[in-house]
DNA sequence: GCTAGAATGTGATAAATGCAACAGAGAGGA
DNA sequence: TCCTCTCTGTTGCATTTATCACATTCTAGC
């Protein structure tokens, strides 16, 4: 159960009073959990149709292949939503995880209860609706851009759709990579050492200069 | 304006009475429109934060990049959802416009009102944000689907992937492909030829059998 | 039925990409 | 401090993929 402060600061129960939530997390079900570096938060084995809200640190979705070759199919940072209603697991044979990568809180809800009315009539459960439907447009937004990035068909065009969607973000200029190096080769789904050498190709043509993480796309 | 028989079919009215929705419509600014195929519906350029839901036939979504090569990024069908807050134009200078694949019936909703609380207090409002979520949901999953396929490493694990998703859908068995071959390769975002050659290893070491657009997995 | 256009199928060749392997830099723990 | 581990950066080589070119089949419209 969340604390008063830490209702104020929740993206889920935004706009909600004290009151209201504590009527409401039985009604939804709602469970918050801590998590710390590394834990496991959620293998979208088990049943249930929950869907998790980050309230606090960040986590990633990973998908693990029949070899074992893990892929990151999502960065979630506040306010990242997951769920087995939101995902999908392409092949049977491989399995998803959340990891969190720093200290995170998750908060769990009963995603059915949200789509469906209330038969307790909670006040606010428009107010979480709403909220919800903020969450995952944030994440269709997402998805968005990196489909944008991974619907290219060469290293260099999916770096320079990256670079430039950075840019935009960053408010023009240089702009400093959100994660590693690799982890970007893994995000727009090649191989390390190819990227590494496109991204150098880049350099020498004058269309990118980099310094470390930080990266400034010319013209 | 819609006919309360079309009222019924409405994905995004669902659940909400004609009265009501006539109230509604004004303080949505919605707006129906009827297109041909081959009719541009959006461009993504126009001013306004509008969404557009697929009320009947189907679309797709294209992006045109610098060079002029056009890339299908969605294909909508009914329930379908789009708009410039639901997308990311990645290159500032590639453009984006929805192209209708047969004749569609598309309704224009005025997107910030929604994520608002409405200030002439529509009895429904609740009831619209709550249709958006689903269909929000929808295009998540869709979307999900897609970077599944996408962050695959090699046409190969791209096709067997695609393939498992439809196998999947179709409750098992054999499916037929929703769209042409040559959409197949810009969905998975790889060169036609080189999607054909892999087919037909996939065929001779009896991973697959195809007949036309029919397709089956073995094992 | 005929015809223009798209969709399908195949192959040779060039280019891009993945793979394996290595080495230095930096961060964090024992 | 040293040790380990990850990240960064680079290369040669094998494999995959894109490009182009062509023939055939399908399909919608006349």
């Amino acid at each position: 159960m969340l604390t008063p402060e830490e209702l104020k600061k929740s993206s889920i129960f935004d706009g909600i009073s004290y009151e209201s939530y504590l009527l409401m997390i039985d009604c939804f079900q709602a469970v918050q959990k801590s998590y710390r570096p590394e834990d496991v938060a959620y293998n979208f084995e088990r049943g249930g149709d929950q869907v998790g809200i980050v309230e606090r640190g960040e986590a990633s979705l990973i998908r693990i292949d029949e070899e074992g070759v893990s892929t990151v199919l999502e960065n979630l940072t506040v306010g990242g939503v997951f769920g087995r209603s939101l995902a999908f697991s392409g092949s049977s044979g491989d399995s998803m995880e959340v990891v969190c990568r720093t200290a995170c809180d998750v908060l769990y809800i009963d995603y059915p209860h949200i789509l469906k009315r209330c038969e307790k009539a909670c006040t606010h459960h428009s107010m979480l609706v709403q909220n919800m439907l903020h969450l995952i447009s944030g994440k269709a937004q997402t998805m968005a851009e990196r489909i944008d990035v991974l619907s290219r068909r060469s290293i260099r065009e999916k770096l320079l759709c990256f670079f430039h969607q950075q840019t935009e973000k960053s408010g023009g200029g240089a702009f400093v990579l959100p994660f590693s190096l690799s982890m970007l080769a893994d995000y727009i789904a090649t191989d390390r050492s190819a990227m590494m050498r496109e991204m150098k190709h880049l350099r020498e043509e004058q269309l990118i200069e980099t310094d470390g993480r930080e990266i400034r796309l010319l013209e």
